[in-house]
DNA sequence: GCTTAATCGAGACGGTACGTCCCGTCTTAGT
DNA sequence: ACTAAGACGGGACGTACCGTCTCGATTAAGC
């Protein structure tokens, strides 16, 4: 089974309200959902990982920066970890969303730089990497960050490849998953480890792996 | 700041106990460390791990495994962390070696390949995985991370790579660091989203990285 | 400050509709208070506090039960105890009226002996328990018991008293209301610490404390 | 069944030590209980009760008062019943002990005088009339109250009035359960509903009830 | 053989966070 | 206007571990 996948989206709307669940299946009557309290809550823990870390990030100090109680927190979502996700899933579709269009193998490697950037650079990286590591603790954050986060982007960029070796921009030796896994894997580990990513990394990668070779 | 790296160990002797802390002085008098102990406590983590994930994972639940009193952990080691550190540098001193002497193309495949196995199917591997996960989370696990486990093998891997290019074996375009980032990252990121490593990932990568690109 | 009292009330309307807060002035438009809904949430508190206990009666239970908003219940009562306190009203006043008309040894007798049968076979009775429990708790409680239920019973019985002495059929040697609790305390005790209550506690008491002394 | 009671204890050590449970099993190692904490959830509990009530008495308030952790509360106590189960008898062996000897109608009206003075002046009064409530609350308290307090002050007192009546003391026409019962019910019913307890109360109980009838 | 001191098991301790329940207030839609 | 529905900020519940501590019992080197 495959289940990774990194980045993108159709910049098109995809989730505009990224409920943890599907649909509240629509109360007939009473108050609706705080979106203010819901935008609270996603905001604390996004500063609270980037502040102090993931290992200050409790719902309970969630709760106590949100300004919220921590039943509302809990009436919303399963787990610290499908909060992390919805801020993610919303950051990444606007930060970087996969490439549409007719791609080239200029696009791609913008894609990846763009990528890099992200892991290292951006708040969210954060986020992405906090999610692969706590997926190696715990079964159901793996589960749900395979189905929400990705699968899905695993499915756009394998597409990408798919019209870009269509398109003659590109000649991979491995089949796609495996190009993705090649291409973003370092880039990952890079971050996971701390290092820095070096400037050529990825034009190295992709002048290898997705050029063809002359002979 | 540089401080990744993931395998290797010269197969002799490095550490046949491996006290985290430096060494307790001289014991004037009185019992010595009660190696049964030691070996209980490793085991019951690494068991525990295996059997119940990073999440079940707790000093108390190592001390009720293993038979031993919490304080008796304490004493020895200062966090989970290094005890998984301690059988993740123990195994994989001992089952997977950086290879020395003359290196080969095919000896540089093997080592990966190697490498590949113990991340997937080796229950050492999950420690691996375990500790790079919860380096995300905690500070203080990745410093000692760095230090005992990644950067020693990172320096033996750059020396067989160093090695290998003088012998003209290999001529790959990346410096030593970026090209074992190269490799190793897939293989790592594969283990982490939980796809298995596709069987001709390394061979592609071997080809595509280090041999020679023939103009 | 004397404000307990425990039992009668003239058997004529005296409350049909026992609304805790004063009335609702005139409705002068709109629906007016369902009375179906008020029954309900009676009957459910009542239900709720035989079958489970005191500790079970929470509003929320209340409107889950009665199939009430818990809004509903808050516009009508301030609190749980008045729920309590309504129903005991009416069920005190409709099961054990205070005898009116002229008294004799043996009515007073028969008032007491129904007192006793109220307080260990009537569910009533249990509400009037657990209202003095909860008296204790919270001096809310307390005020509003004495000020609903126990005063207002006090003075019929101590005016019973009183027309019981004037015409001669009983000389009790202690004061009017020293008089009722020497007699009502007993049986109350006897409820409160779940002993049965001796079949001739009853008649004892009466001839012991409100007959004639021969000598 | 019969199962309550309420004063008395023989003057000689009864309990120094009122471990809720019987005895901890006397653990061959490890720390023993820490006194000056058992002292201090004492305490609090009592000031707590004392001060703001049963409604303000929690678990976590009496920790806070008490400088101490919950779980050291929950690792000696099933419930703060069993706190205030704890102090009461402490409190009322020591204050309120049953007389033992030989017995005379003074004594018993001393020891009746001194159980009202404890109802209504007596912090430990207090403990008493909430432990009363609590039990109508919920059978847990009922039990452990029935069983720890009302049973055995019970069965001292019922020895105490069979002395009195061998002795010639007293001749009272009740049985000696109901009589303690009609003596000590109007007590604490008074106590109950806020009323004091008139002066004369004791003296008539005990002349109409215990003293033989002229005739 | 006796002393001395470090280790061991056991586990109590002050804490923090967990996830649940209910409080009493409020807002929304429907009748 | 009143209802059912239910979200909200709050706070206590009882549990699990944290890392520190104290208690005897055991063990082995040095006297």
């Amino acid at each position: 089974m495959r289940l990774d996948n990194v980045v993108g989206s159709l910049p098109g709307k995809v989730s505009r309200m990224p409920e943890s669940s599907s649909q509240p299946s629509r109360p007939r009557s009473g108050s609706r959902r705080d979106e203010a309290a819901r935008l609270a809550v996603l905001h604390a823990a996004d500063d609270l990982l980037v502040e102090h870390g993931f290992g200050a990030l409790t719902i309970e100090a969630i709760a106590r920066r949100a300004g919220v109680a921590k039943q509302t927190i809990y009436r919303w979502w399963p787990s610290k970890v499908e909060i992390l996700l919805d801020t993610l899933i919303e950051d990444s579709d606007k930060r970087l969303p996969v490439p549409a269009g007719k791609p080239t193998a200029e696009s791609i490697r913008d894609y990846l730089r763009g990528f890099a950037r992200f892991l290292t650079g951006d708040p969210a990286g954060k986020v992405l990497l906090a999610l692969i590591a706590q997926a190696q603790h715990d079964p159901g954050t793996a589960e749900s960050f395979h189905q929400r986060y990705l699968r899905p982007r695993r499915d756009q960029e394998r597409d990408l490849l798919a019209r870009a070796v269509d398109a003659g921009e590109i000649s991979p030796r491995l089949d796609p998953d495996a190009t993705i896994d090649a291409l973003v894997g370092p880039l990952v580990y890079c971050a996971l480890t701390g290092a820095g990513i070096p400037g050529d990394l990825v034009d190295t990668l992709v002048e290898d792996l997705l050029m063809p070779r002359p002979r």
